[in-house]
DNA sequence: AACCCGGGGCA
DNA sequence: TGCCCAGGGTT
């Protein structure tokens, strides 16, 4: 555990540097909870770079607790569609709700409440109760992980249940009673910055006289690296379908699973009898976590089409397929056909 | 503890 | 091409 010596001298020189160095990214705008919530949960998994203009979209459209609870759900997901992980787009939606009905429309301040809702776990409400309350309250996140381990020099896993109790141990020591969500802010800037994972610029970070692992020159020993997982290869065709007036033939994901309630192009179409596969039209590559996919995109004109649709698909213009959650595949699918000249199988 | 869940940027 | 990112939930 760190010394108050160590503890003293991280919030002092952290703070100090944050207040000069910070970006000015908008949720630090704002002290409003339900906009400090959105950028959490926006920010799970994702880079800020790639959060901000959702965010801003996002919270044009729904500009309260209240205009989020009251919206259906595939407006939502319409909104979120592109950033992935679409269930947190469905917590945040049924939290909303949560908070409408049981909070009076208000973010509750207090940790077991906030647990309780969905798609808030430990960090989520660390972040909303130090960055909106102004709530001593620690944060773990891979930055704090990351910064924590180089600095004390520390061996724990991410992976590991008692090792990331550890790091909690050591946030929890870390954050102050003054200015707590400045701070946990900071730990974050500073491993986004200074401290990143790979060739961190250790010469100007603000904590550098007092790190660990620059001391024993054994920074790229810290963290201790996670277990590699498997990279999987899945083939994929995709179809896009179009009618004479120009509308493609869409379908929905079921409402579990990857990607629930999401449209997708579909992956079969029935082909003409007697006719051979058609030649794809062109391909393209996605990679989804540890799947790498290789899609095959075909292009069909319903004259050809001799099964109609199921209940789950749907012909939409082109004007309109803004408004349907597309999954990015299915939008480079869209992409990839619009490039080509329509060729009739 | 292991697994599932998107997508993009970057070395 | 592989790795990581302001994680949470389920099994």
């Amino acid at each position: 555990m760190p010394d108050r010596d160590s503890i003293a001298y991280l919030r002092r020189v952290l703070i100090r540097w944050y207040r000069a160095s910070r970006r000015d990214l908008p949720w630090r705008r704002t002290k409003d909870p339900y906009r400090i919530w959105l950028s959490e949960i926006m920010l799970q998994q994702t880079r800020v770079a790639a959060a901000t203009s959702y965010y801003r979209r996002f919270l044009h459209r729904f500009p309260t607790v209240q205009s989020l609870a009251a919206a259906p759900i595939d407006e939502v997901l319409a909104e979120w569609a592109g950033l992935g992980y679409y269930r947190r787009a469905r917590h945040l939606k049924a939290a909303a709700e949560i908070v409408m009905e049981v909070h009076g429309g208000r973010v509750p301040s207090e940790e077991m409440q906030l647990l309780a809702l969905p798609g808030i776990g430990r960090y989520t409400a660390g972040a909303i109760r130090s960055i909106a309350f102004d709530l001593r309250a620690p944060i773990l996140d891979g930055n704090v992980h990351r910064v924590t381990a180089r600095f004390f020099r520390m061996s724990g896993r991410w992976t590991s249940v008692s090792d990331r109790k550890e790091f909690w141990s050591v946030a929890d020591a870390l954050v102050p009673q003054t200015n707590p969500g400045d701070f946990n802010q900071a730990m974050m800037e500073w491993g986004a910055l200074i401290c990143t994972p790979k060739s961190p610029d250790c010469s100007h970070c603000p904590v550098r006289k007092r790190c660990g692992a620059l001391a024993s020159n054994s920074v790229d020993q810290f963290p201790t690296p996670r277990p590699k997982v498997e990279m999987v290869r899945v083939s994929r065709a995709l179809y896009v379908v179009s009618d004479k007036e120009g509308r493609v033939l869409i379908k929905r994901r079921p409402d579990s699973g990857r990607m629930a309630g999401m449209w997708d192009l579909p992956e079969t179409v029935p082909s003409p009898v007697g006719q051979q596969e058609p030649e794809p039209i062109g391909r393209f590559g996605h990679s989804i976590l540890n799947k790498r996919y290789r899609i095959d995109v075909y292009q069909v004109s319903t004259k050809n089409l001799n099964k109609l649709p199921g209940e789950d698909h749907e012909w939409v213009a082109r004007e309109k397929l803004t408004e349907y959650p597309l999954t990015t595949m299915a939008k480079k699918g869209l992409e990839l056909a619009d490039r080509q000249q329509p060729r009739l199988i």
